[in-house]
DNA sequence: AACTAGATTTCGGAG
DNA sequence: CTCCGAAGTCTAGTT
Protein backbone atom coordinates (compact mmCIF):
# COMPACT_ATOMS: atom_id res chain seq x y z
CA UNK A 1 0.00 0.00 0.00
CA UNK A 2 2.23 2.44 1.00
CA UNK A 3 4.75 1.27 -2.61
CA UNK A 4 1.61 2.13 -4.14
CA UNK A 5 1.23 5.63 -2.60
CA UNK A 6 5.04 6.14 -3.39
CA UNK A 7 4.23 5.22 -7.44
CA UNK A 8 1.45 7.56 -7.64
CA UNK A 9 4.64 10.25 -7.26
CA UNK A 10 7.17 8.78 -9.38
CA UNK A 11 7.74 10.07 -12.78
CA UNK A 12 10.87 8.92 -14.50
CA UNK A 13 12.20 11.50 -17.24
CA UNK A 14 15.45 10.78 -19.77
CA UNK A 15 16.66 13.59 -21.77
CA UNK A 16 17.94 10.70 -24.25
CA UNK A 17 16.62 6.54 -24.37
CA UNK A 18 13.92 5.22 -24.91
CA UNK A 19 11.16 5.47 -22.17
CA UNK A 20 10.84 9.49 -21.90
CA UNK A 21 8.17 9.23 -19.09
CA UNK A 22 6.22 7.32 -17.14
CA UNK A 23 4.17 7.08 -14.45
CA UNK A 24 2.49 4.99 -12.18
CA UNK A 25 -1.13 4.95 -11.06
CA UNK A 26 -1.82 8.64 -11.55
CA UNK A 27 -4.46 10.41 -10.56
CA UNK A 28 -6.67 11.30 -13.11
CA UNK A 29 -5.59 15.03 -13.25
CA UNK A 30 -2.35 13.81 -13.71
CA UNK A 31 -3.28 11.09 -16.00
CA UNK A 32 -5.15 13.45 -18.66
CA UNK A 33 -2.20 16.37 -18.17
CA UNK A 34 0.20 13.42 -19.35
CA UNK A 35 -1.70 12.66 -21.85
CA UNK A 36 -1.82 16.07 -23.19
CA UNK A 37 1.49 16.64 -22.76
CA UNK A 38 2.79 13.38 -24.34
CA UNK A 39 0.61 13.44 -27.17
CA UNK A 40 0.58 16.98 -28.23
CA UNK A 41 4.10 16.46 -29.82
CA UNK A 42 2.76 13.62 -32.12
CA UNK A 43 6.33 12.38 -31.26
CA UNK A 44 6.64 9.42 -29.22
CA UNK A 45 4.30 6.13 -28.48
CA UNK A 46 1.74 6.30 -25.60
CA UNK A 47 0.96 3.71 -23.71
CA UNK A 48 -1.63 3.62 -20.47
CA UNK A 49 -2.63 0.34 -19.00
CA UNK A 50 -5.35 -0.13 -16.23
CA UNK A 51 -8.86 -0.81 -15.61
CA UNK A 52 -11.29 1.37 -18.26
CA UNK A 53 -14.16 0.87 -19.93
CA UNK A 54 -14.19 1.13 -23.77
CA UNK A 55 -17.05 2.17 -26.58
CA UNK A 56 -17.31 2.52 -30.30
CA UNK A 57 -19.66 4.04 -32.06
CA UNK A 58 -19.19 4.47 -35.84
CA UNK A 59 -19.55 1.73 -39.05
CA UNK A 60 -20.52 -0.66 -35.73
CA UNK A 61 -21.18 0.15 -32.30
CA UNK A 62 -19.19 -2.00 -29.33
CA UNK A 63 -19.16 -1.33 -25.27
CA UNK A 64 -16.83 -3.10 -23.41
CA UNK A 65 -17.48 -3.42 -19.47
CA UNK A 66 -14.39 -2.62 -17.46
CA UNK A 67 -11.64 -4.25 -17.48
CA UNK A 68 -7.87 -4.36 -17.95
CA UNK A 69 -6.79 -2.61 -21.25
CA UNK A 70 -3.70 -1.89 -22.70
CA UNK A 71 -4.48 1.18 -24.56
CA UNK A 72 -1.24 2.21 -27.41
CA UNK A 73 -1.60 5.76 -29.28
CA UNK A 74 1.10 5.95 -32.23
CA UNK A 75 2.62 8.78 -33.48
CA UNK A 76 0.24 8.74 -36.71
CA UNK A 77 -2.36 9.58 -34.74
CA UNK A 78 -3.77 5.30 -34.82
CA UNK A 79 -5.11 3.91 -31.98
CA UNK A 80 -5.78 0.31 -30.51
CA UNK A 81 -6.76 -0.96 -27.49
CA UNK A 82 -5.82 -4.43 -26.62
CA UNK A 83 -6.99 -7.06 -24.11
CA UNK A 84 -4.90 -9.90 -22.59
CA UNK A 85 -5.16 -12.14 -25.53
CA UNK A 86 -5.03 -12.13 -29.45
CA UNK A 87 -2.99 -10.25 -32.17
CA UNK A 88 -6.08 -8.42 -32.69
CA UNK A 89 -6.61 -5.40 -30.83
CA UNK A 90 -10.45 -5.52 -29.34
CA UNK A 91 -10.71 -1.74 -30.65
CA UNK A 92 -8.84 0.02 -32.48
CA UNK A 93 -8.99 3.23 -35.20
CA UNK A 94 -6.04 3.55 -37.93
CA UNK A 95 -6.12 7.50 -38.14
CA UNK A 96 -7.59 9.71 -35.54
CA UNK A 97 -8.60 13.32 -36.83
CA UNK A 98 -8.59 14.24 -33.15
CA UNK A 99 -7.23 13.15 -30.21
CA UNK A 100 -8.59 14.67 -26.48
CA UNK A 101 -8.18 13.49 -22.79
CA UNK A 102 -11.09 15.30 -20.83
CA UNK A 103 -11.71 15.18 -16.98
CA UNK A 104 -15.39 13.58 -16.77
CA UNK A 105 -17.35 13.05 -13.43
CA UNK A 106 -13.72 13.12 -11.75
CA UNK A 107 -12.33 10.36 -14.49
CA UNK A 108 -9.79 10.77 -17.23
CA UNK A 109 -11.70 10.21 -20.33
CA UNK A 110 -10.24 9.59 -23.82
CA UNK A 111 -11.49 10.13 -26.91
CA UNK A 112 -10.55 9.63 -29.97
CA UNK A 113 -12.79 10.63 -33.37
CA UNK A 114 -12.90 10.62 -37.13
CA UNK A 115 -14.49 11.89 -39.81
CA UNK A 116 -15.20 9.95 -42.99
CA UNK A 117 -16.46 7.51 -41.22
CA UNK A 118 -17.91 9.10 -38.56
CA UNK A 119 -16.36 7.48 -35.52
CA UNK A 120 -15.67 7.91 -32.13
CA UNK A 121 -13.60 5.73 -29.51
CA UNK A 122 -14.28 6.39 -25.96
CA UNK A 123 -11.76 5.43 -23.26
CA UNK A 124 -12.86 6.20 -19.73
CA UNK A 125 -9.60 5.26 -17.16
CA UNK A 126 -11.08 4.10 -14.05
CA UNK A 127 -7.63 2.96 -12.08
CA UNK A 128 -4.48 3.43 -14.58
CA UNK A 129 -1.77 1.71 -13.57
CA UNK A 130 0.90 2.65 -15.65
CA UNK A 131 1.40 5.23 -18.61
CA UNK A 132 4.05 5.95 -20.57
CA UNK A 133 5.77 7.87 -23.47
CA UNK A 134 8.23 5.95 -25.58
CA UNK A 135 10.38 7.09 -28.38
CA UNK A 136 10.07 4.55 -30.82
CA UNK A 137 12.25 5.98 -33.29
CA UNK A 138 14.57 4.57 -35.50
CA UNK A 139 12.68 3.30 -38.77
CA UNK A 140 14.65 1.25 -41.12
CA UNK A 141 14.36 -1.24 -43.45
CA UNK A 142 11.45 -4.11 -44.16
CA UNK A 143 11.78 -6.43 -46.69
CA UNK A 144 9.08 -8.99 -47.24
CA UNK A 145 8.93 -12.13 -49.84
CA UNK A 146 6.77 -14.10 -50.94
CA UNK A 147 4.02 -11.58 -51.99
CA UNK A 148 1.49 -12.33 -54.71
CA UNK A 149 3.17 -9.75 -56.64
CA UNK A 150 6.77 -11.32 -55.99
CA UNK A 151 5.21 -14.64 -57.67
CA UNK A 152 3.81 -12.80 -60.52
CA UNK A 153 7.03 -11.39 -60.83
CA UNK A 154 8.49 -14.64 -61.03
CA UNK A 155 6.01 -16.32 -63.27
CA UNK A 156 5.59 -13.32 -65.60
CA UNK A 157 9.90 -13.89 -65.93
CA UNK A 158 9.08 -17.98 -66.10
CA UNK A 159 5.82 -18.87 -67.52
CA UNK A 160 7.16 -22.14 -68.30
CA UNK A 161 6.70 -22.52 -65.04
CA UNK A 162 2.75 -22.64 -65.60
CA UNK A 163 2.77 -24.47 -68.67
CA UNK A 164 5.53 -24.78 -71.65
CA UNK A 165 5.14 -22.65 -74.69
CA UNK A 166 3.20 -20.15 -72.70
CA UNK A 167 4.05 -16.16 -73.70
CA UNK A 168 2.93 -13.50 -71.15
CA UNK A 169 1.04 -10.54 -73.41
CA UNK A 170 -0.11 -8.20 -69.70
CA UNK A 171 0.76 -7.96 -66.10
CA UNK A 172 -2.46 -6.32 -64.12
CA UNK A 173 -4.65 -5.90 -67.04
CA UNK A 174 -7.17 -4.25 -66.22
CA UNK A 175 -11.03 -5.23 -67.50
CA UNK A 176 -14.14 -4.48 -66.50
CA UNK A 177 -14.62 -6.83 -63.53
CA UNK A 178 -10.83 -6.17 -62.22
CA UNK A 179 -7.68 -6.66 -62.79
CA UNK A 180 -6.31 -9.97 -64.52
CA UNK A 181 -2.87 -11.04 -62.93
CA UNK A 182 -1.74 -12.54 -65.74
CA UNK A 183 -2.81 -12.24 -69.34
CA UNK A 184 -1.15 -14.72 -71.88
CA UNK A 185 -1.32 -16.85 -75.05
CA UNK A 186 -0.36 -20.43 -74.99
CA UNK A 187 1.38 -22.60 -77.45
CA UNK A 188 -1.59 -23.07 -79.70
CA UNK A 189 -2.28 -19.40 -79.25
CA UNK A 190 -5.88 -19.55 -77.70
CA UNK A 191 -5.92 -16.90 -74.85
CA UNK A 192 -5.32 -17.59 -71.27
CA UNK A 193 -6.19 -15.67 -67.85
CA UNK A 194 -4.28 -16.60 -65.21
CA UNK A 195 -5.07 -15.69 -61.55
CA UNK A 196 -2.91 -16.32 -59.01
CA UNK A 197 -3.04 -17.32 -55.28
CA UNK A 198 0.20 -17.07 -52.77
CA UNK A 199 -2.07 -19.89 -50.74
CA UNK A 200 -4.55 -21.91 -50.87
CA UNK A 201 -6.92 -21.36 -53.79
CA UNK A 202 -10.55 -21.16 -52.63
CA UNK A 203 -13.88 -20.84 -54.44
CA UNK A 204 -13.74 -17.53 -54.16
CA UNK A 205 -10.16 -17.60 -56.46
CA UNK A 206 -12.58 -19.47 -58.84
CA UNK A 207 -15.43 -16.91 -58.88
CA UNK A 208 -12.80 -14.65 -59.72
CA UNK A 209 -10.86 -16.38 -62.48
CA UNK A 210 -14.27 -17.07 -63.91
CA UNK A 211 -15.30 -13.27 -63.99
CA UNK A 212 -12.66 -12.25 -65.80
CA UNK A 213 -12.39 -15.27 -68.38
CA UNK A 214 -16.39 -13.84 -68.70
CA UNK A 215 -14.93 -10.68 -69.10
CA UNK A 216 -12.25 -11.80 -71.67
CA UNK A 217 -14.66 -13.85 -73.82
CA UNK A 218 -17.17 -10.84 -74.41
CA UNK A 219 -14.53 -9.07 -75.70
CA UNK A 220 -12.70 -11.59 -77.55
CA UNK A 221 -16.02 -12.95 -79.32
CA UNK A 222 -15.65 -16.32 -79.90
CA UNK A 223 -11.97 -17.46 -79.78
CA UNK A 224 -11.56 -19.98 -77.29
CA UNK A 225 -10.71 -18.70 -73.77
CA UNK A 226 -8.91 -20.90 -71.12
CA UNK A 227 -8.82 -20.12 -67.03
CA UNK A 228 -6.00 -21.11 -65.07
CA UNK A 229 -5.11 -21.28 -61.48
CA UNK A 230 -1.76 -20.86 -60.34
CA UNK A 231 -1.57 -21.43 -56.67
CA UNK A 232 0.56 -23.64 -54.36
CA UNK A 233 -2.99 -25.81 -53.35
CA UNK A 234 -6.33 -25.61 -53.73
CA UNK A 235 -9.42 -26.75 -51.42
CA UNK A 236 -11.40 -29.19 -52.63
CA UNK A 237 -15.03 -27.97 -53.09
CA UNK A 238 -12.68 -24.79 -55.28
CA UNK A 239 -11.58 -27.59 -57.21
CA UNK A 240 -14.79 -29.33 -58.13
CA UNK A 241 -16.54 -25.90 -59.08
CA UNK A 242 -13.38 -25.16 -61.22
CA UNK A 243 -13.66 -28.29 -62.98
CA UNK A 244 -17.09 -27.85 -63.77
CA UNK A 245 -16.63 -24.46 -64.91
CA UNK A 246 -13.98 -25.71 -67.56
CA UNK A 247 -11.34 -23.84 -65.77
CA UNK A 248 -7.74 -25.19 -64.56
CA UNK A 249 -5.80 -25.57 -61.42
CA UNK A 250 -1.71 -25.23 -62.51
CA UNK A 251 -0.05 -25.56 -58.79
CA UNK A 252 3.27 -23.38 -58.05
CA UNK A 253 5.31 -22.32 -55.26
CA UNK A 254 4.93 -19.02 -53.74
CA UNK A 255 8.19 -19.45 -51.84
CA UNK A 256 11.41 -20.30 -53.59
CA UNK A 257 12.25 -22.80 -51.35
CA UNK A 258 14.60 -21.82 -48.45
CA UNK A 259 17.76 -22.84 -48.69
CA UNK A 260 19.18 -24.72 -45.73
CA UNK A 261 21.95 -23.13 -43.80
CA UNK A 262 24.53 -25.04 -43.45
CA UNK A 263 26.73 -22.59 -41.01
CA UNK A 264 24.85 -22.42 -38.41
CA UNK A 265 23.30 -25.77 -36.29
CA UNK A 266 19.45 -25.58 -36.07
CA UNK A 267 17.83 -24.50 -32.82
CA UNK A 268 14.90 -26.75 -33.26
CA UNK B 1 24.71 9.00 -18.56
CA UNK B 2 24.73 8.61 -14.95
CA UNK B 3 21.02 8.18 -14.91
CA UNK B 4 21.36 5.79 -17.80
CA UNK B 5 24.12 3.68 -15.77
CA UNK B 6 21.81 4.07 -13.04
CA UNK B 7 18.58 2.82 -14.69
CA UNK B 8 20.70 -0.08 -15.67
CA UNK B 9 20.08 -1.77 -12.04
CA UNK B 10 16.45 -0.33 -11.49
CA UNK B 11 14.04 -3.26 -11.09
CA UNK B 12 10.54 -2.63 -10.01
CA UNK B 13 8.19 -5.19 -8.87
CA UNK B 14 4.72 -5.13 -6.36
CA UNK B 15 2.97 -7.76 -5.24
CA UNK B 16 -0.05 -6.62 -6.50
CA UNK B 17 -0.67 -4.12 -9.10
CA UNK B 18 -0.20 -3.83 -12.81
CA UNK B 19 3.56 -3.27 -13.26
CA UNK B 20 4.91 -6.42 -12.37
CA UNK B 21 8.18 -6.13 -13.01
CA UNK B 22 10.27 -3.69 -15.30
CA UNK B 23 14.00 -3.11 -15.98
CA UNK B 24 15.92 -0.18 -17.91
CA UNK B 25 18.36 -0.87 -20.18
CA UNK B 26 18.95 -4.24 -19.27
CA UNK B 27 22.44 -6.39 -20.31
CA UNK B 28 21.44 -9.09 -22.62
CA UNK B 29 22.17 -11.59 -19.51
CA UNK B 30 19.57 -9.49 -18.00
CA UNK B 31 17.06 -9.27 -20.07
CA UNK B 32 17.41 -13.17 -21.09
CA UNK B 33 16.62 -14.24 -17.80
CA UNK B 34 13.87 -11.54 -17.25
CA UNK B 35 12.07 -12.81 -20.19
CA UNK B 36 12.18 -16.36 -19.34
CA UNK B 37 11.11 -15.70 -16.04
CA UNK B 38 8.23 -13.16 -17.18
CA UNK B 39 7.41 -15.98 -20.24
CA UNK B 40 7.28 -18.80 -17.99
CA UNK B 41 4.06 -18.16 -16.09
CA UNK B 42 1.99 -17.07 -18.91
CA UNK B 43 0.25 -14.97 -16.84
CA UNK B 44 1.28 -11.43 -17.78
CA UNK B 45 1.83 -9.01 -20.84
CA UNK B 46 5.49 -8.58 -21.76
CA UNK B 47 6.82 -5.80 -23.29
CA UNK B 48 10.18 -5.10 -24.75
CA UNK B 49 11.12 -1.90 -26.64
CA UNK B 50 14.34 -1.08 -28.01
CA UNK B 51 16.92 -1.69 -31.14
CA UNK B 52 16.07 -5.04 -32.70
CA UNK B 53 16.52 -6.51 -35.97
CA UNK B 54 13.61 -8.66 -36.66
CA UNK B 55 13.16 -11.54 -39.30
CA UNK B 56 10.44 -14.18 -40.44
CA UNK B 57 10.17 -17.49 -42.12
CA UNK B 58 6.75 -19.05 -42.71
CA UNK B 59 4.08 -18.36 -44.78
CA UNK B 60 6.24 -15.68 -46.08
CA UNK B 61 9.90 -14.38 -45.00
CA UNK B 62 10.52 -11.03 -43.79
CA UNK B 63 12.94 -9.17 -42.55
CA UNK B 64 13.63 -6.01 -40.84
CA UNK B 65 16.65 -3.86 -40.31
CA UNK B 66 18.11 -2.76 -37.05
CA UNK B 67 15.46 -0.33 -35.65
CA UNK B 68 13.15 0.85 -32.52
CA UNK B 69 10.42 -1.58 -32.16
CA UNK B 70 7.98 -2.54 -29.15
CA UNK B 71 7.80 -6.60 -29.22
CA UNK B 72 4.40 -7.14 -27.23
CA UNK B 73 3.85 -11.02 -26.19
CA UNK B 74 0.87 -11.70 -24.24
CA UNK B 75 -1.01 -14.83 -22.22
CA UNK B 76 -2.10 -16.74 -25.10
CA UNK B 77 1.79 -16.60 -26.38
CA UNK B 78 0.63 -14.42 -29.30
CA UNK B 79 3.49 -11.83 -30.32
CA UNK B 80 3.30 -8.50 -31.99
CA UNK B 81 6.04 -6.30 -32.96
CA UNK B 82 5.16 -2.89 -33.54
CA UNK B 83 6.85 0.28 -35.14
CA UNK B 84 6.04 4.02 -34.30
CA UNK B 85 3.52 3.69 -37.25
CA UNK B 86 -0.03 1.92 -37.75
CA UNK B 87 -2.33 -0.40 -36.44
CA UNK B 88 -1.19 -3.31 -37.91
CA UNK B 89 2.04 -4.70 -36.31
CA UNK B 90 5.17 -4.91 -38.96
CA UNK B 91 5.92 -8.79 -37.38
CA UNK B 92 3.69 -11.25 -36.10
CA UNK B 93 2.69 -14.73 -34.66
CA UNK B 94 -1.10 -15.00 -33.78
CA UNK B 95 -0.12 -18.19 -31.70
CA UNK B 96 2.98 -19.70 -31.07
CA UNK B 97 3.75 -23.30 -30.04
CA UNK B 98 7.28 -22.33 -28.30
CA UNK B 99 8.89 -19.45 -26.67
CA UNK B 100 12.48 -19.02 -25.76
CA UNK B 101 15.06 -16.31 -25.04
CA UNK B 102 18.79 -17.34 -26.03
CA UNK B 103 22.16 -15.90 -25.52
CA UNK B 104 23.53 -15.04 -29.04
CA UNK B 105 26.93 -13.99 -29.91
CA UNK B 106 26.31 -11.81 -26.71
CA UNK B 107 23.03 -10.49 -27.90
CA UNK B 108 19.51 -11.65 -25.98
CA UNK B 109 17.44 -13.70 -29.24
CA UNK B 110 13.56 -14.39 -29.05
CA UNK B 111 12.51 -17.00 -31.07
CA UNK B 112 8.96 -17.62 -31.66
CA UNK B 113 7.70 -20.91 -33.41
CA UNK B 114 4.69 -22.63 -34.57
CA UNK B 115 3.65 -25.72 -36.11
CA UNK B 116 1.01 -25.88 -38.28
CA UNK B 117 1.51 -23.57 -40.33
CA UNK B 118 5.34 -23.83 -39.39
CA UNK B 119 6.44 -20.39 -38.61
CA UNK B 120 9.44 -18.95 -37.11
CA UNK B 121 10.01 -15.57 -35.55
CA UNK B 122 13.39 -14.05 -34.68
CA UNK B 123 14.21 -10.98 -32.50
CA UNK B 124 17.33 -10.39 -31.85
CA UNK B 125 17.73 -7.44 -29.36
CA UNK B 126 20.92 -5.21 -29.52
CA UNK B 127 20.35 -1.75 -27.51
CA UNK B 128 17.05 -2.79 -24.92
CA UNK B 129 16.04 0.29 -23.06
CA UNK B 130 12.74 -1.19 -21.66
CA UNK B 131 11.50 -4.61 -20.38
CA UNK B 132 8.38 -5.21 -18.18
CA UNK B 133 5.85 -7.56 -17.25
CA UNK B 134 2.31 -6.25 -17.10
CA UNK B 135 -0.52 -7.68 -15.31
CA UNK B 136 -3.50 -7.58 -17.43
CA UNK B 137 -6.09 -9.58 -15.82
CA UNK B 138 -9.26 -8.65 -15.64
CA UNK B 139 -11.75 -9.49 -18.53
CA UNK B 140 -14.85 -8.34 -19.13
CA UNK B 141 -17.83 -8.67 -21.48
CA UNK B 142 -17.33 -7.34 -25.12
CA UNK B 143 -20.59 -6.22 -27.48
CA UNK B 144 -20.71 -5.46 -30.66
CA UNK B 145 -23.73 -4.22 -32.84
CA UNK B 146 -24.16 -3.77 -35.88
CA UNK B 147 -22.72 -6.91 -37.25
CA UNK B 148 -23.86 -9.11 -39.75
CA UNK B 149 -24.66 -11.83 -37.44
CA UNK B 150 -27.55 -9.43 -36.26
CA UNK B 151 -28.47 -8.24 -39.12
CA UNK B 152 -29.62 -11.83 -39.92
CA UNK B 153 -31.41 -12.20 -36.54
CA UNK B 154 -33.43 -9.02 -36.92
CA UNK B 155 -34.68 -10.14 -40.81
CA UNK B 156 -35.09 -13.57 -39.92
CA UNK B 157 -37.60 -11.81 -37.63
CA UNK B 158 -38.74 -9.82 -40.18
CA UNK B 159 -38.40 -10.96 -43.35
CA UNK B 160 -41.03 -8.51 -44.38
CA UNK B 161 -38.40 -5.98 -44.41
CA UNK B 162 -36.49 -8.14 -47.38
CA UNK B 163 -39.86 -8.42 -49.27
CA UNK B 164 -43.59 -8.97 -48.71
CA UNK B 165 -44.65 -12.80 -48.16
CA UNK B 166 -41.42 -14.09 -47.49
CA UNK B 167 -40.99 -16.59 -45.41
CA UNK B 168 -37.92 -17.91 -43.83
CA UNK B 169 -37.23 -21.80 -43.57
CA UNK B 170 -33.62 -21.92 -42.88
CA UNK B 171 -30.42 -19.47 -41.34
CA UNK B 172 -27.25 -20.56 -41.86
CA UNK B 173 -28.37 -23.46 -44.25
CA UNK B 174 -25.24 -25.35 -45.15
CA UNK B 175 -25.05 -26.37 -48.80
CA UNK B 176 -22.06 -27.74 -51.03
CA UNK B 177 -20.72 -24.59 -51.51
CA UNK B 178 -20.92 -23.01 -48.08
CA UNK B 179 -23.46 -21.36 -45.91
CA UNK B 180 -26.59 -19.84 -46.80
CA UNK B 181 -27.36 -16.65 -44.64
CA UNK B 182 -31.63 -16.75 -45.21
CA UNK B 183 -33.44 -20.06 -47.30
CA UNK B 184 -36.67 -19.20 -47.52
CA UNK B 185 -39.98 -19.04 -50.01
CA UNK B 186 -42.00 -16.39 -51.61
CA UNK B 187 -45.03 -15.76 -51.82
CA UNK B 188 -45.70 -17.70 -54.85
CA UNK B 189 -43.69 -20.79 -53.40
CA UNK B 190 -40.10 -20.13 -55.11
CA UNK B 191 -37.73 -20.63 -53.13
CA UNK B 192 -35.34 -17.72 -52.14
CA UNK B 193 -31.70 -17.76 -51.62
CA UNK B 194 -30.91 -14.30 -49.54
CA UNK B 195 -27.39 -13.17 -49.25
CA UNK B 196 -26.63 -10.57 -46.58
CA UNK B 197 -24.09 -7.76 -46.30
CA UNK B 198 -23.74 -5.47 -43.78
CA UNK B 199 -21.96 -3.09 -45.90
CA UNK B 200 -21.76 -2.19 -49.63
CA UNK B 201 -22.41 -5.18 -51.65
CA UNK B 202 -19.30 -5.96 -53.83
CA UNK B 203 -18.87 -8.45 -57.07
CA UNK B 204 -17.69 -10.94 -54.29
CA UNK B 205 -20.94 -11.16 -52.93
CA UNK B 206 -22.76 -11.52 -56.35
CA UNK B 207 -20.50 -14.57 -56.76
CA UNK B 208 -21.55 -16.12 -53.27
CA UNK B 209 -24.79 -15.85 -54.43
CA UNK B 210 -24.45 -17.16 -57.60
CA UNK B 211 -22.48 -20.48 -55.92
CA UNK B 212 -25.65 -20.92 -53.32
CA UNK B 213 -28.25 -20.44 -55.73
CA UNK B 214 -26.89 -23.04 -57.62
CA UNK B 215 -26.73 -25.08 -55.24
CA UNK B 216 -29.72 -25.08 -54.60
CA UNK B 217 -30.84 -25.31 -58.06
CA UNK B 218 -28.96 -28.87 -57.85
CA UNK B 219 -30.77 -29.71 -55.32
CA UNK B 220 -34.53 -28.72 -55.91
CA UNK B 221 -34.14 -29.58 -59.71
CA UNK B 222 -36.47 -27.89 -62.39
CA UNK B 223 -38.19 -25.41 -60.00
CA UNK B 224 -37.27 -21.91 -60.07
CA UNK B 225 -35.12 -20.67 -57.15
CA UNK B 226 -34.47 -17.02 -56.49
CA UNK B 227 -31.29 -15.24 -55.46
CA UNK B 228 -31.50 -11.80 -53.21
CA UNK B 229 -28.76 -9.88 -52.24
CA UNK B 230 -29.86 -7.66 -49.27
CA UNK B 231 -27.33 -5.26 -48.25
CA UNK B 232 -27.20 -1.42 -47.80
CA UNK B 233 -25.72 -0.32 -51.32
CA UNK B 234 -24.57 -2.07 -53.90
CA UNK B 235 -20.93 -1.13 -56.41
CA UNK B 236 -22.08 -0.59 -59.86
CA UNK B 237 -20.03 -3.70 -61.29
CA UNK B 238 -21.77 -5.86 -58.67
CA UNK B 239 -25.13 -4.63 -59.97
CA UNK B 240 -24.27 -4.93 -63.52
CA UNK B 241 -23.10 -8.51 -62.84
CA UNK B 242 -26.17 -9.26 -60.61
CA UNK B 243 -28.45 -8.14 -62.66
CA UNK B 244 -26.45 -10.38 -66.09
CA UNK B 245 -27.05 -13.57 -63.89
CA UNK B 246 -30.70 -12.77 -63.14
CA UNK B 247 -30.19 -11.99 -59.39
CA UNK B 248 -31.47 -8.98 -57.21
CA UNK B 249 -30.84 -6.55 -55.43
CA UNK B 250 -32.56 -5.64 -52.00
CA UNK B 251 -31.70 -1.94 -49.69
CA UNK B 252 -31.92 -3.46 -46.30
CA UNK B 253 -30.06 -1.30 -43.39
CA UNK B 254 -27.33 -2.60 -41.17
CA UNK B 255 -27.67 -1.15 -38.06
CA UNK B 256 -31.33 -1.03 -36.47
CA UNK B 257 -31.54 1.69 -34.99
CA UNK B 258 -29.27 4.00 -32.71
CA UNK B 259 -31.07 5.02 -29.35
CA UNK B 260 -30.84 8.68 -28.66
CA UNK B 261 -29.17 9.12 -25.01
CA UNK B 262 -30.90 11.82 -23.89
CA UNK B 263 -29.75 11.95 -20.06
CA UNK B 264 -26.26 13.07 -20.99
CA UNK B 265 -25.82 15.79 -23.83
CA UNK B 266 -23.66 14.90 -26.90
CA UNK B 267 -19.53 15.87 -26.76
CA UNK B 268 -19.87 16.07 -30.07
C1' DA C 1 -14.46 9.31 -53.91
C1' DA C 2 -15.30 4.63 -55.82
C1' DC C 3 -13.75 0.25 -56.63
C1' DT C 4 -10.73 -3.86 -56.67
C1' DA C 5 -7.94 -7.17 -54.59
C1' DG C 6 -4.19 -8.78 -51.44
C1' DA C 7 -3.01 -10.06 -46.66
C1' DT C 8 2.14 -13.97 -42.96
C1' DT C 9 -4.93 -11.25 -43.08
C1' DT C 10 -7.23 -12.80 -37.86
C1' DC C 11 -10.98 -15.03 -35.82
C1' DG C 12 -14.66 -18.12 -35.01
C1' DG C 13 -17.56 -21.94 -36.29
C1' DA C 14 -19.04 -26.19 -38.49
C1' DG C 15 -18.08 -30.90 -40.07
C1' DC D 1 -7.81 -31.09 -39.11
C1' DT D 2 -10.01 -28.67 -43.28
C1' DC D 3 -13.02 -25.45 -45.06
C1' DC D 4 -15.69 -21.41 -45.11
C1' DG D 5 -16.91 -16.68 -44.41
C1' DA D 6 -17.19 -12.30 -41.60
C1' DA D 7 -14.56 -8.30 -40.22
C1' DG D 8 -15.72 -1.65 -37.50
C1' DT D 9 -11.38 -5.97 -41.50
C1' DC D 10 -6.66 -2.75 -43.07
C1' DT D 11 -3.90 -1.25 -46.81
C1' DA D 12 -2.32 -0.14 -51.33
C1' DG D 13 -3.22 0.93 -56.02
C1' DT D 14 -6.01 2.52 -59.91
C1' DT D 15 -9.74 5.03 -62.18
Amino acid sequence: MTERADCRASTVSYAAGMLREQLLSPTPVDLRAFLMRALRPRDCLVQVGGLAEVSYHGRAASTAEVGSYLVMIKRDGSLQIHTPKGVKPMNWQPKTDEITAVLEEEQCVLLASRRSPVELVRVTFLEVQMAQALELNEEAGFLLTGSEAQMQETLAAHPELIEPGLRVLNRELLVESGGIDLYAQDAQGRFVVVELKRGRATQDAVSQLGRYVASVQRVVGTGVVRGILAAPSITGPARKELEGRGLEFVEVNALPLVEKRTSQPSLF
